[in-house]
DNA sequence: AGCACGCCGACT
DNA sequence: GTCGGCGTGCTC
């Protein structure tokens, strides 16, 4: 039998099937999907096995090494949505693969140094050998790293035949095991043994009355730490072991990353509107269809109870269901209302677990232990078999498109897989894409509406302040006069607030008063941002850092001073303003350390602080009784980006920040610092109307033919000379426009806002169209020519329906 | 990705 | 004359 097997390397000239033949004694083990070392050129690599052939075109072929998975990784869906994923999104099969895949299972390669002839390199290298000698495991990289010198004189050696390299390809992917022991020898055998001991051995004789109460003895495995934990002794089995009547081995455990007990919970009742938006979702469960459901519900509507309740019947049915959550959003509160109601079920999947973690819980979907995994965006790509659902929480959330290779959005994946299963979708956002209500609105999603609240509580009411009045009156705070008196009045009442700012840190950028010189990154075209903490200032792309000029380095003055507020800076102007107030601040800085996030919003709730400022990362789940203000200090820090979507995302922004506030019993009430007061993004989430947003939305994306009008591709490349740059870019644009159609628009090239980026200068080019059958074919050839032809300090990334332009 | 092959400039 | 730069091409 012969394999087909992709190797694991993301190039160009190795993405498609190399041909291996299976020797015998692996013949049992090879089937598509699972993972294989091959001897590859002059090196051994990992490869994915995708069909298994009788012939090959190839005359010599080389044999498989070794099988690395007992169990296929891949499924045969997997291996055809890999496929695909690798097609749309103009990556190779492998890098689809790697994706779909936790990272435990990416391979880890080393060179392993072997002595071949140490007679002679004692003779002609007596250092070297004494050298390599000492070493326990002479891996080339680790040497070169310590001790560079050696690189010379091993390459010499190995030129005379005296050592070689022999490659290594470690599996990184392991299962946390446990000491176990089984039973070798039949029941009597216990039992003669038991007689046989000695008054001494009481301890054995305890161990062996615990065995012979077993009932089933022949198929007992049990780790030796839960027997010690029974009152037996570990020496005492260790001997019986010893004796040949237990055997000792190991139990492949599961990390338990969540290891808390959680409340059951009970399906609650549902409202009629929950009902009426239930019910579609089963019957096309019931039929097996597939359709897409666009859930379009206020905050606090109740959409969970909703997929609750159809994963509940996913779970009846023997199916299996994916949740997805952005990764903001996948707090312990959030996964505790799936295992509150399927307790072992669901495997949990987010960037918080470690690699360990991650594994495990990979595994217990594969094996089949679970039956819901609730997961940010790479969840998507769960090996179960039979997938009955995929819901989307806030399916507008742009963390659903993957920013670095493969560029696939979530949302995409998900459709495509549900087509295979036969099994629904359902998108669920207070705030849909543009895209999604359009096509919902164009029948091509079934609406499924909830307009009120499930306690009946109003919205709150929204007071929108123009800054620009404040700052015409004299005010410079980021504290408008209206807002810091409500502050004041919550704290007198002893209620809470919550205050968002879309920017962390203390200050945006620095500038010379006298000369308008701003301190950029002498690597990437882009101000440099001031971190107090470290008293640095740090560049966001690079991560370049330097320290704070005294002088400004263009005119010599010192006039330097800091500009723009971040978080850090309000907090410390709130402690100047009202010092009784106990401020938590919320944001990456303080929250980097695992479990600092849930500890500080604990506090909060235990109403340990009065105010909670923070920034993206609190518009998103909040809920707490005594919150009855919501403050957004700068509502317009996000509309005058240049991206097309500005508007759309500072209205999904506002709208869900405010839903934080009068969720219960006190009503709540919120306030937007902006200066466009008027601008409708602002204006139409204060009047919470989604249905006014989408209209106006709809008809400037028309006039500019934008989404969901048409669709884009970002062709993006970079090159450490400008000139060259800039000649390719032209040279794709070219070849966009003589072979796209006439229906078609091609843009650019142009310099995109941030032109330089870790010393490579950058171009785009933008297409614009709506039915292009060109495309693919076009932009594979594009990718083809640019990335072949020895270009390689040219790099060049193709973005389908790109989220944003930057 | 790695590695060899092959063709041109600067040195023991 | 040789060493070594990296452009080009191949790996079942």
């Amino acid at each position: 039998m012969i394999a087909e097997v992709y190797i694991d390397i993301p190039a160009k000239p190795v993405n498609r099937p190399f041909d291996y033949r299976i020797p015998d004694d692996l013949a049992e083990l090879v089937r598509p999907g699972v993972r294989v070392t091959v001897p590859f050129g002059r090196t051994r690599r990992l490869g994915f096995v995708t069909a298994l052939k009788e012939k090959s075109e190839f005359k010599q072929l080389k044999g498989l090494d070794s099988v690395e998975d007992h169990v296929p990784v891949l499924t045969p869906e997997l291996i055809e949505l890999g496929g695909w994923l690798a097609n749309q999104t103009l990556c190779s099969t492998v890098t689809a693969f790697q994706a779909m895949l936790p990272a435990a299972m990416k391979a880890d390669y080393k060179k392993l140094i072997v002595i071949d002839q140490i007679e002679r390199l004692l003779e002609e290298d007596p250092e070297l050998a004494a050298f390599l000698q000492s070493v326990k495991q002479p891996i080339w990289s680790e040497i070169i790293k310590a001790h560079p010198e050696w690189a010379k004189r091993m390459q010499r050696a190995i030129k005379h035949g005296l050592i070689s390299v022999q490659q290594l390809v470690k599996n990184q992917a392991k299962a946390k095991k446990a000491a176990a022991v089984t039973v070798e020898v039949p029941r009597s055998s216990l039992e003669d043994e038991l007689n046989q001991l000695g008054k001494r051995s009481y301890r054995q004789k305890e161990v062996l009355e615990f065995l012979l109460k077993q009932p089933d003895l022949q198929h007992f495995h049990e780790t030796i730490q839960k027997l010690v934990k029974h009152g037996l002794s570990r020496e005492a089995i260790m001997k019986l072991a010893e004796k040949g009547l237990l055997k000792h081995g190991y139990i492949e455990q599961f990390r338990d990353p969540y290891n808390r007990p959680v409340d059951r919970t009970k399906p609650l009742s549902l409202t009629e509107e929950q009902a009426h938006a239930l019910e579609p979702i089963l019957t096309t469960m019931q039929n097996e269809e597939h359709k897409v459901f666009l859930c379009h519900g206020v905050t606090g509507s109740g959409k969970t109870e909703i997929y609750l309740q159809s994963i509940q019947r996913v779970i009846e049915q023997e199916k299996q269901a994916i949740v997805l959550v952005p990764e903001i959003s996948l707090t312990p509160q959030m996964v505790s209302r799936f295992k509150g109601r399927f307790g072992d079920h669901v495997a949990v999947m987010h960037s918080g677990l470690s690699r360990g973690e991650k594994y495990d819980e990979w595994r217990k979907i594969r094996e089949e232990k679970v039956q819901v995994v609730v997961g940010a965006r790479s969840a998507v790509f769960a090996p179960f078999k039979k997938l009955g659902l995929i819901i989307i929480d806030e399916e507008h959330e742009s963390s659903y498109k993957q920013e670095d290779m493969p560029r696939y959005h979530a949302r995409d994946v998900a459709i495509h897989r549900a087509k295979k299963h036969h099994c629904p979708v359902v998108l669920g956002s207070a705030t849909p894409a543009l895209e999604s209500f359009a096509r919902a609105q164009k029948n091509v999603y079934t609406l499924l509406s909830l307009k009120e609240r499930v306690n009946h509580r109003p919205l709150p009411s929204v007071h929108i302040i123009d800054l620009r009045e404040e700052l015409r009156e004299g005010n410079r705070s980021v504290f408008s006069k209206e807002l810091l008196e409500k502050i004041k009045d919550r704290l007198a009442k002893q209620e809470q607030s919550v205050l968002f700012l879309n920017r962390r840190g203390y200050s945006t950028f620095m500038m010379c008063r006298s000369c308008g010189a701003v301190v950029k990154c002498p690597h990437c075209d882009i101000s440099l941002t001031y971190h107090r903490a470290q008293q640095l200032l740090k560049c966001h792309y690079c991560g370049y850092e330097q320290a704070v000029p005294a002088a400004c380095p263009n005119c010599s003055s010192d006039a330097m001073r800091f500009f723009g507020t971040g978080t850090q800076k309000v907090e410390a102007e709130l402690n100047r303003l009202i010092p009784e107030a106990r401020v938590i601040r919320m944001d990456v800085d303080t929250t980097r350390k695992k479990g600092s996030h849930e500890k500080l919003l604990r506090r909060f709730g235990k109403e340990e602080a009065d105010i909670l400022l923070g920034t993206q990362m609190i518009a998103k789940g909040l809920d707490f009784p005594k919150v009855t203000l919501v403050g957004v200090l700068a509502a317009d820090s996000l509309l005058h980006l240049p991206d097309f979507r500005a508007s759309e995302k500072t209205f999904q922004l506002l709208t869900q920040v405010s839903g934080r506030a009068g969720r219960h019993a006190l009503p709540g009430e919120v306030v937007i610092q902006s200066y466009a007061p008027d601008h409708y993004a602002v204006t139409d989430a204060a009047h919470h109307d989604y249905g006014a947003f989408y209209q106006q939305e709809m008809l400037l994306r028309k006039r500019a033919g934008y989404p969901p009008f048409y669709y884009l591709v970002l062709i993006s490349l970079s090159h450490p000379e400008p000139a060259k740059a800039a000649e390719s870019a032209e040279r794709i644009a070219s070849i966009l426009r003589r072979k796209l159609s006439h229906t078609s628009q091609i843009y650019g090239p142009v310099v995109p806002s941030v032109a330089k980026i870790k010393d490579r200068y950058r171009y785009q080019c933008m297409v614009k169209y709506k039915r292009e059958p060109e495309l693919m074919p076009v932009l594979h050839q594009i990718m083809q020519h640019f990335q072949d032809s020895g270009k390689a300090q040219l790099q060049l990334t193709v973005d389908l329906n790109p989220v944003t332009l930057m």
